[in-house]
DNA sequence: ATATTGTGAGTGAATATTCGCATTCTTTTT
DNA sequence: AAAAAGAATGCGAATATTCACTCACAATAT
């Protein structure tokens, strides 16, 4: 349960723009689930979509801050790179709204403004790796090795659809073990 | 330019759910844009989500008949998967706003019903090739190989997206050449 | 003569945001 | 400690706007 209104209100309204979406939640129903009134939310938040881009803050920093903290534990790029993998399925399943959030709000201008983009973001901690497994030579990748960012997390985030839509009829554990494995095999040298 | 009223809409609808977004996109701006009367729309559409409905299917079919041509000229499946990647690239560059409302409206269930999901779709055409490839040995998969279309289709439309947002610095050719490489270390066993 | 296509004012419902006022919490002054 | 002042938080009715959709009618094609 929320301990103060505010934070009943960024509940509730996470709760409401996965479920809902964004565009068809009202800021009457984030008041009514929140059991406060619409006045409030503006008392808090500057406008909906301020609303919107806190939430996405909040989602992003827990992301990158997990990511953060599980990453330390791996001896080698290889090894975590696995460990990153494995966190994002983690996160997925564990804080399937925030992921989810994080996930719809990534395509919305409104939200993800431009100095957002200057924050540190959930990616840029596979960009280290990356790099730093390049130039250890474990990694096999382009001079500019960012785009193997992209590969990773489109493989992981597909994979993770795949899973909740029940399009892949393997087990989870399965998912992330192969998932894992094909990772490793396209960037080794 | 459109041939009919008819055509005009869809085209003005695709265009403006593609910049604005379908919700902020109002019925009264698609009339504006297609030069016609609000009604009109409603004599050719049941609803703004049908035609929402109607433009998901044509772009998907499209891209789906774009994929079975082109794969036709590839040997084995690993020639045929190279293909099919380069094709998805090229599928995105030339046809922007088709691809794009691709990838929006995939995330919308009152667009994607449950029946169209029963129609065939471009990510069937991966399907079967990766079966094959498993088959003939040409490729290490797990037994149930659909999660690999995840890996394939995930790699790739991030890539799209890091170049759309120049979030690499590598040429868009050169994109393509390395995420090609990348998913056949993958694939192969 | 009939069917199709096109029109735009009109409808009712829903929307984000505002504003004046009420309650509760916090700090300062007696 | 009590009282007073001030700040923060909470409230919901009211506002003006926007929306998808309808309908009676007009133009055009068959």
């Amino acid at each position: 349960m929320a301990t103060t209104k505010k934070q009943a209100i960024l509940e509730t309204a996470l709760e409401l723009f996965v479920s809902k979406g964004i565009d068809a939640t009202s800021i009457r129903s984030i008041a009514e689930g929140a059991e406060t009134a619409e006045g409030n939310i503006y008392r808090h938040f500057k406008s909906k979509n301020d609303l919107a881009r806190t939430i996405f803050l909040n989602c992003a920093t827990q992301f990158r801050n997990t990511l953060k903290e599980t990453v330390k534990k791996g001896a080698g790029p290889e090894q975590q790179i696995e460990i990153l993998i494995r966190t994002i399925f983690d996160f997925s399943f564990e804080y399937k709204k925030e992921f989810s959030f994080i996930m719809i709000a990534n395509h919305r201008e409104e939200i993800i403004t431009k100095e957002m983009l200057s924050k540190p973001l959930p990616k840029d901690v596979f960009a280290e790796i990356l790099q730093a497994g390049k130039e250890h030579g474990v990694f096999e990748l382009p001079e500019e090795p960012t785009i193997a960012v992209a590969w990773i997390v489109g493989m992981v985030q597909r994979s993770i659809i795949f899973i909740q839509r029940n399009i892949t009829s393997l087990e989870p554990e399965k998912v992330i073990d192969e998932t894992v494995r094909a990772s490793l095999r396209m960037l080794k040298a």
